[in-house]
DNA sequence: ATGGCCATCGCGGATGGA
C-alpha cells in the first residue's frame, strides 16, 4: 500500500499537476493540503476519471484537504472532534487496500488503515494571535488522537505539518532559530505526537542530507535549496513492521507553476 | 532590508502563506 501526502497551494491552479503526478505515481491514498476552493468546486469527476475516488473539507480562499483514493473512504470524519475549529484542515477515513478486499461487514478497523490528512496552522510568527492559536490546535488534535490511536491502532498521521523536527529539517537553522517551524514550543507538540506512539516514517531510512519537502518562492529557494522539512508522514508503532520506504518526490517542484511543497510518500509491505 | 514570490479577491493592494 503506497500513500502519499501534498500541500498543492490551490487544487484550482495544480489539479493538473495533481493529475499529472498520480499517472506517473499510482498510490491508494493521497491526502491533499491547501486545495482554497469550496466543496461545491471540488473535481470529484476529473479524480474519477483518472480511476480515483474522493472525499473533501473544503473551504473557498483558504485551507481545505481531500483524500483521493483507489478504494472507498470509510467513516469519513471532517476536523478534530473535540476541537472548535472554524477552519477546514483535517480529513480521517479508513481504508483497505484493493490486493486486501474483505467482505463489506467485515469491521475495516482491523484490516484498513485509518489515514489522518491534516493541515497544520501556520502559526505566523511566534507570540501573535495566529501562533497560540497554532498550539491550541496542536493540544487539540493530540488530545482526540490519543483516543483514535486506541481506537485504530493501525493509524497514518500525514499532512503540511508546518514544524520542523530539528536543525537538520532546516536549510538555515541559525537564521531560522527561534523563528516560524522552528520554535521549541512548536517541537514540543510534534515530539508529544511521536510520544503518542507515531513515528516519522522519513526517518526509519537512510535519507539525503538537507533533504527538504518546501523551498520558498522567493529568491530561489528550490534552485538553492533552500527548504525545510515540514510535510511529514508519521505512522503508529503497530505499522512500523510494515514501512518498506519513505522519500520525498522534488520533480514536481521542477513543473512551471510549482507547488512551493513537494509530495511526500510512504510504501507499506 | 519594513524585501524578494505566489494565490486569492477583484481590479488595487491587502492578506496569508512559510
Amino acid at each position: 500500500m503506497k500513500l502519499a501526502t501534498w500541500n498543492i497551494n490551490s487544487l484550482t491552479v495544480r489539479l493538473p499537476q495533481v493529475l499529472d503526478w498520480l499517472a506517473a505515481n499510482p498510490v491508494d491514498v493521497l491526502a491533499l493540503q491547501e486545495l482554497k476552493l469550496s466543496d461545491d468546486k471540488f473535481p470529484h469527476a476529473a479524480f474519477a476519471a483518472a480511476g480515483y475516488q474522493s472525499v473533501c473539507f473544503g473551504q473557498k480562499t483558504y485551507n481545505g484537504v481531500a483524500l483521493i483514493s483507489k478504494t472507498p473512504a470509510h467513516n469519513v470524519v471532517r476536523n478534530i472532534p473535540g476541537f472548535s475549529d472554524g477552519l477546514a484542515r483535517v480529513i480521517s477515513a479508513t481504508f483497505v487496500a484493493e490486493t486486501d478486499a474483505v467482505p463489506a461487514t467485515t469491521d475495516k478497523s482491523s484490516t484498513g488503515i485509518r489515514v489522518v490528512g491534516a493541515y497544520f496552522p501556520n502559526g505566523q510568527e511566534p507570540g501573535s494571535d495566529k501562533f497560540e492559536y497554532k498550539l491550541a490546535w496542536l493540544k487539540g488534535l493530540r488530545d482526540w488522537l490519543r483516543t483514535e490511536l486506541v481506537a485504530y491502532p493501525r493509524l497514518v498521521l500525514m499532512g503540511d505539518f508546518n514544524i520542523t523536527f530539528d536543525d537538520a529539517d532546516v536549510w538555515d537553522p541559525e537564521g531560522m532559530c527561534d523563528q516560524i517551524h522552528c520554535t521549541d514550543e512548536e517541537r514540543y507538540e510534534l515530539n508529544a505526537l511521536i510520544a503518542l506512539g507515531l513515528i516519522d516514517a522519513h526517518r526509519l531510512f537512510p535519507q539525503a542530507p538537507k533533504s527538504y519537502s518546501w523551498w520558498d518562492y522567493r529568491d530561489f529557494g528550490f534552485r538553492r535549496n533552500h527548504g525545510m522539512r515540514i510535510d511529514h508522514i508519521l505512522v503508529s508503532t503497530a505499522l512500523k513492521p510494515q514501512v518498506a520506504a519513505c522519500w520525498i518526490d522534488k520533480t514536481p517542484r521542477k513543473n512551471e507553476r510549482p507547488s512551493d511543497h513537494a509530495p511526500v510518500v510512504v510504501e507499506l509491505n
